[in-house]
RNA sequence: GGAGGGAUGCCGGAGCGGUUAAUCGGAGCAGACUGUAAAUCUGCCGCCCUAAGGGCUACGCAGGUUCGAAUCCUGCUCCCUCCA
């Protein structure tokens, strides 16, 4: 239970007795509990926020119960309000089915991949009958919608709501069906969709699954909820050294929180963290440390010390890194001429802003005239981490 | 079917006839500083040009009024709310 998050004592304690009760039981029938979390396809890639609950099924898992990493390429489908012509859907759909399979292919980066199904509820509920939907709509009223903080939030402001938005929650509540869930993971806004599984097992004459929930995290920037749409992620297939430099840009206030959440460093050495910080340490060793963790979790702890030292010669010492990438070019070129060429910028107007900035610079030497011409052989850098040779 | 509201740059959101390439906030980028790609401060943030100047595009779409429109008018498209 630990870490877990419901915004609600009474279910947290709700939740924690059902889970001790449903463990002795399934012990006593010899059998291990099932376990999932659902994702949706929103993002080709996983990135730290999803890693929450895939580390407690980890747990579960390196306990014995069987986990199941359910793809949700069905709810996600679901789940978007803005594309509605048919041409749309379908490419939607096939873009679902594609990042799903990225999504399968990174989650074992947590998981044991021989002991993880993974599901798509595409599978099953692109199968339920009209039939199927009402009875299962006869379970909710809409004063239980309604209810809701956020559904009230917009029904008072006068925002839209969809009826689409109201079935999602019975589409994820009948995976715990499918599945016939002993638990299920995920985020504390899922609470209700999960409760809602709940519901609709009992209506299947199913054992309510326990529902464990997880803070919802924030992200690089500190503010909004980590999301690839936000550009405010860290996505666990990035290659080491991105991990590590984005690591090291969280802001300092947020450092303990990603700690807590995403690392397995234990609670006493926190708490030495914490004290370090009030006696004046510099975030930035801890933060080093906390960019190790990702990296090694996400490759290895070699990798981790590459990126290590590239970030503390790129960034911090602002060297040169090792390796540059070429750009070959006609001698005499300008520079801004280059920059745009190479897409080093987006536009001419860019680089000459830049340039004009004093952005720019050529083997160390900074640029200020965008038509000076450029020789083969030099290093062109631009800002702090654009780097190119040219040849 | 009826009444009303809206569509603005990456996002949010001002402007409601004239220094408006368009207030402001966020994101992004750069510079300074530093303890890191943190924080803070400053600047930039449509495109193009032989560039302290000039040009061209831009405020849902298509026309119109006007010396001049994102701002007014007409039609169209899409969205939202309420009533039936």
């Amino acid at each position: 239970m630990r870490g877990s998050e419901f915004g609600d004592l009474q279910i947290k304690e709700q939740m924690a007795k059902e889970l001790r009760q449903r463990l002795i039981e399934a012990q006593k029938e010899g059998r291990p509990l099932r376990v999932y979390c659902g994702f949706d396809v929103t993002a080709p890639d996983l990135h730290l926020g999803h890693t929450i609950p895939m580390n407690k099924l980890r747990q579960f898992q390196d306990f014995g119960h069987d986990v199941t990493f359910v793809i949700g390429t069905f709810t996600t489908l679901i789940g978007d309000p803005s594309d509605r012509d048919e041409a749309r859907v379908v490419a939607l759909k096939e873009r679902v089915m594609k990042n799903a399979r990225t999504y399968a292919e990174q989650a074992f980066k947590i998981l044991d991949k021989k002991k993880t199904s993974i599901k798509y509820n595409y599978d099953w509920l692109s199968k339920l009958t009209f039939t199927d939907v009402i009875s299962m709509a006869s379970c909710f009223t809409v004063q239980q919608f309604i209810a809701r903080d956020r559904i009230r939030n917009r029904l008072d402001k006068g925002d839209p709501i969809w009826l689409r938005e109201l079935l999602y929650a019975l589409a994820q509540g009948y995976d715990a069906v499918h599945l016939k869930t002993d638990v299920q993971l995920g985020a504390t806004e899922q609470l209700f969709n999960l409760m809602a599984g709940r519901r609709l097992q009992e209506a299947f004459g199913q054992k309510p699954q326990v529902c464990l929930t997880y803070p919802v995290l924030v992200g690089t920037d500190g503010n909004d909820r980590m999301s690839k749409s936000r550009g405010n992620y860290i996505g666990i297939a990035e290659p080491p050294e991105e991990i590590y430099g984005k690591t090291m840009s969280i802001p300092d206030s947020i450092l303990m929180q990603y700690f807590e959440m995403l690392t397995d460093v234990p609670d006493e050495e926190l708490v030495k963290f914490k004290q370090q910080i009030e006696r004046g340490v510099n975030p930035m060793s801890l933060k080093k440390r906390l960019a190790r963790e990702f990296v090694t979790r996400f490759y290895s702890a070699k990798d981790a010390r590459t990126a290590e030292e590239h970030f503390e010669k790129t960034v911090q010492k602002k060297e040169i890194p090792d390796e540059v990438e070429e750009y070959r070019i006609e001698p005499g070129i300008t520079i801004s001429q280059l920059l745009v060429d190479s897409g080093l910028t987006a536009s001419r107007s860019e680089a000459v802003r830049l340039i004009k900035q004093g952005a720019v610079t050529s083997d160390g030497k900074k640029i200020d005239d965008f038509n000076e011409s450029v020789n083969k052989g030099v290093i062109i850098k631009v800002g702090k981490r654009r780097y190119l040779k040219t040849i």
